[in-house]
DNA sequence: TATTGTTATACTCTATAACTATA
DNA sequence: TATAGTTATAGAGTATAACAATA
């Protein structure tokens, strides 16, 4: 049942990444950074699951297309804020709509059982924190 | 609340498949044969929504290790099957038993909520097949 | 001393193109 | 002609180890 979670979404993740040109981490990359709430790599790392020197790479590649910015911590100076650039908010607003429609398994499924997944799933994001 | 069903699994996963000294593609391809029930090639590649060549490297890396071995096809001599070893199958019944335990949210979540979701999904995972 | 990020390295995953064998 | 799988190639993701800068 569980496979659901994650192996039965692939194919969809993999169509939505390719379709911008992205792969998966670089999307969820993006999808991590809230406009206005610049976020530090080491976030990235964590959010990604990998260790910190991959996202050194998919921060170079993502910079390099112009859809984000290093920037500096007010604090501490050894900290790199990740900030999407003009480009990248408006690439990851497509994206977010994108994603807005459920895969058509969940669109098969009756109009109660969708918002009762919805407002399960939403409370459990609840217990999870960001 | 879509990212739910992929992003937030993602770090579940990794450790999953790390326990396993596994990646998660080769997680998903064990998982994707079942007892008695060899899986041509081209089925691996539409379950990982990847390639059929990526295929041949995952295939040799699992059947290096043990976990599985090409068959012929009975009437197909185009096509190999997929079959895992009794190595493979003992292997792929840890996942599932690893797998089984809900992550940490849906653990969370009231009783009702928990069997409200399951049931959600199973219906979801009937209208969308194998 | 500990933490953040980078670099170097080796392995895996990925798509594309060209190929062989078979249908 | 079309399909299943392989090989070669280049780019991206991954962990590990060593490193510099900073806390």
């Amino acid at each position: 049942m569980q496979e659901f979670l994650f192996s039965r979404q692939r194919p969809r993740w993999m169509a939505i990444s390719a379709e911008f040109d992205l792969t998966p981490p670089q999307v969820m990359t993006i999808n991590r950074i809230e406009p206005d709430r610049p976020a530090p790599m080491s976030d990235i790392a964590k959010w990604l699951a990998c260790d910190a020197s991959n996202v050194t790479g998919i921060t170079d590649r993502l910079e390099k297309r112009g859809l984000l910015e290093r920037r500096n911590h007010p604090s501490d100076r050894r900290v790199r804020m990740l900030a999407l650039t003009p480009e990248g908010l408006e690439l990851r607003a497509e994206l977010q709509e994108r994603g807005r429609t459920p895969p058509p398994e969940i669109l098969a499924l009756s109009p109660e059982d969708q918002t009762a997944l919805r407002d399960i799933l939403l409370r459990a994001m609840e217990k999870s924190g960001r």
